[in-house]
RNA sequence: UGCGAGGUAGAGCAGAGGUAGCUCGUCGGGCUCAUAACCCGAAGGUCAGGGGUUCGAAUCCUCUCCUCGCUACCA
């Protein structure tokens, strides 16, 4: 710790356009919550700041579709994130956001210092303009046919049928993906910050200063910097943001990626008026927890744009994660292939500490790294339950029956080496511990933790007090040492847990009744955290079991919320029909509808839009025909719980007879659904 | 295309010239306080592949393959 009087620790600002996945918090969020717990535990002077970045184009975009204004998506986005963290245990010192006041007033202020210190360029470019949305366009809001491959739906940046990366100039029949309109060329002004000029200092401070930063990180600047750093525009033209604080500027706010990193600053002055104190002097420790996508703006072009305004401590280290996959596959929002934080704390109540250590000892610290429901389950239940609570169980067991609930003596006279080997083995996975965390080696560090508890068990096995106990007159003295050094144990677990694991931190303090002040860090290693004679409350489990059940509904649920983007064209205007002509009862009681569960699937030869299906209904499996092969993959419906009407006359198509009718909602748009059940149940279940 | 990171037991990782290691899983044994838990033991690897340097290579050099990211308007 050294040289460091202060910290300062920031996560990444997430984007307030959609909620935030486990993937967010694997990848910076967690980590950061952890090295934050643990120097709180140490006492150290320590603000962890964050907030949500609500500027950008793409919520003005977001907005425009909805129908509503940035504002009321924010708005919205905030809350939902902010409600996450909490829940989830991130314990933010304050989590802000960028349309606040002093956040607009700190970054006109930052932009305007380095105006003034004559630090930008002006140049006036051409941008593609969209004249019935009134907006410019970025490149990827431009569509048209790739003139390499003719594909009809390429980007302005980039066609994803070919690879070839183009610039919307070389599109055919460009159009805007806002309005269908044809993008016209407009001139705009805009203010550029001359990064070649901070090389020099780049190279200098990363290159040769922090060799010490891991390998994906120092790897990623180094790249970026042996290959030249070029003049980037730090403003846009838009109406959402922080205006340019010049005059003749109206239009034109500050890019995003300049203002929000200044948001840390802002919401360290909403949070203390002594905010300079970690922000200015150089005994403060800056860090920076992101994802590997945010490498370059916080070890670049922050550093940078610090450098430039002057007066304030740089980085310390950013240690970027890679990412996070599910079940194999990419994360994407856009297909909605991810595990939401939201619903996991509401499908999982009370189970955030099993998240925070899975995604923990998961965590892509190294290498993008591969989230499952199954690996997520066994971690669990063997690790968790198994191991960690199990000792803290039947050490509270034992203390129960053979110590009458009470805190035994210990009596050194009958001690012997395996008693002592406790406290050695305790002393030496704190300090591997600490050194884990200090170095950002989280999954080690939470490893050894684990690792003290299975010592525990150890031990426990090799004394057997179980055992003594048949003979307890005699062994009395035994007893008591054996299960006073558990309890002992038991306690120091919880305060090296504390930081990775702090909901069962704190169910151990209920436990064993004492205060929360016991989890300072400088209390691990200590023998005397519980005193002798004190009577404790009855055992609880620290972790259950999850079972089969529970993690199949994820996966399907995962499976079942998976939808394919849909492009603005299909995004037509909704047409509303009339309801159809009542009827009785018997006439619905002559549907037999049953719930399936998809075993096959593959597409019907010579038919766009047909897939084959073999469904599972309990008493029998059938093989239905049906339309959906333009919204889904074969392999993404297998397995797939469906309704099927199971009385419907069999019907040939294309030479397959179909056995019945797949339920699917569609929306104006033509856009398909499955209508399935809420959660998973027996294959034939009739639906009424 | 270029650059960066990575590829080690079924899974997740460690090792950076000297007998390939850890956790989970699997198999066998022990134990019975404990959530079918715990403890002990075993099996399981051409260290992505080829070529080279060396007495000796997972480790150094070189070429190839695979995954992911960045390539400057995806926040």
């Amino acid at each position: 710790m050294g040289k460091f009087n202060r910290y300062l620790i920031t996560a990444a600002l997430p984007y307030a356009n959609g909620p935030v996945h486990i993937g967010h918090l694997a990848g910076c969020y967690i980590p950061a919550d952890i090295y934050v717990r643990y120097l709180r535990a140490k006492k150290a002077d320590v603000k962890f700041v964050g907030g949500t970045d609500e500027h950008g184009v793409p919520i003005t975009i977001k907005a425009m579709k909805e129908g509503v204004t940035p504002q009321d998506i924010v708005d919205k986005y905030h809350k939902i994130i902010y409600d996450s963290f909490t829940d989830m245990g991130i314990s933010f010192d304050i989590f802000s956001r960028t349309t606040k006041q002093v956040h607009h007033e700190t970054s006109a202020a930052f932009f305007k210092t380095m105006y003034d210190k004559g630090l930008f360029e002006e140049k006036v470019t051409e941008q593609f303009y969209d004249e019935t949305a009134g907006v410019f366009l970025a490149d990827r809001y431009i569509t048209g046919t790739c003139p390499k491959c003719g594909n009809p739906n390429a980007y302005g940046d980039q066609c994803e049928k070919c690879g070839s990366s183009l610039s919307p100039d070389e599109l055919i029949n460009p159009r805007s993906t806002l309005s269908n309109a044809v993008p016209v060329k407009r001139q705009t002004k805009h203010w550029y910050m001359p990064l070649q000029n901070y090389e020099p200092f780049l190279k200098e401070w990363i290159l040769e200063g922090h060799k010490e930063w891991k390998n994906n990180v120092y790897g990623q600047c180094k790249s970026w910097l042996d290959s030249g750093l070029q003049s980037r525009a730090m403003t846009r033209d838009s109406n959402w943001g922080i205006k340019v604080p010049l005059p003749d500027a109206e239009g034109k706010v500050l890019y995003v990626w300049f203002d929000a990193p200044i948001g840390y600053i802002s919401a360290t002055k909403e949070l203390t008026e002594n905010w300079a104190d970690y922000w200015c002097k150089e005994d403060t420790k800056l860090v920076h927890f992101i994802g590997k996508d945010n490498i370059v703006f916080h070890c670049i072009i922050f550093p940078a744009m610090l450098k430039a305004h002057g007066g304030f401590v740089l980085p310390e280290n950013v240690p970027a994660n890679e990412f996070l996959n599910i079940e194999g596959d990419k994360v994407s929002t856009s297909r909605n292939w991810a595990v939401w934080v939201h619903d996991y704390v509401k499908d999982f109540p009370d189970q955030q500490d099993v998240l925070r250590y899975v995604l923990t000892s998961t965590a892509p610290e190294t290498k993008d790294n591969d989230f499952t429901w199954k690996d997520f389950q066994q971690r669990n239940n063997s690790e968790l339950v198994d191991i960690f609570s199990n000792f803290v169980h039947r050490t509270m067991v034992l203390m129960h029956k053979l110590c009458g609930g009470k805190v035994p003596a210990f009596h050194p006279e009958v001690k012997d080496e395996k008693d002592d080997a406790v406290l050695t083995n305790l002393l030496a996975s704190k300090q591997k511990i600490e050194d884990s965390i200090e170095n950002f080696r989280l999954r080690e560090a939470l490893a050894e933790v684990i690792e003290v508890s299975r010592q525990g068990n150890r031990y426990l096995q090799e004394k057997e007090p179980w055992i003594l106990a048949k003979n307890a007159e005699e062994n009395q003295k035994l007893i008591d040492n054996c299960l006073h050094l558990c309890l002992q144990l038991t306690a120091n677990l919880a305060i090296l847990a504390n930081p990775f694991l702090p909901f069962t931190a704190k169910k151990i303090c209920h436990m064993l009744k004492v205060v929360d002040r016991m989890l300072e860090w400088e209390n691990a290693g200590s023998l005397k955290l519980v005193s002798v004679g004190y009577s404790l409350r009855p055992p609880e489990y620290l972790f259950t079991k999850i079972d089969d059940v529970k993690i199949q509904e994820q996966i399907d649920k995962l499976h079942a919320g998976l939808v394919k983007p849909v492009t603005p064209a299909e995004a037509a205007a909704p047409e509303a029909k009339e309801v159809k002509e009542e009827i009785q009862f018997e006439d619905f009681a002559k549907l037999d509808l049953r719930v399936g569960t998809i075993l096959e699937a593959e597409k019907v030869p010579k038919a766009d839009k047909l897939l084959k299906l073999l469904v599972d209904i309990g008493t029998e499996k059938r093989t239905v025909v049906s339309g959906i092969a333009a919204h889904f993959a074969p392999e993404e419906v297998v397995g797939k719980q469906v309704t099927l009407v199971a009385n419907l006359a069999p019907r040939k198509m294309r030479g397959i007879e179909s056995q019945g009718m797949i339920l699917m909602a569609e929306n104006a748009a033509g856009k398909l659904v499955f209508v399935n059940p809420d959660a998973a149940v027996d294959a034939g279940s009739e639906v009424r």
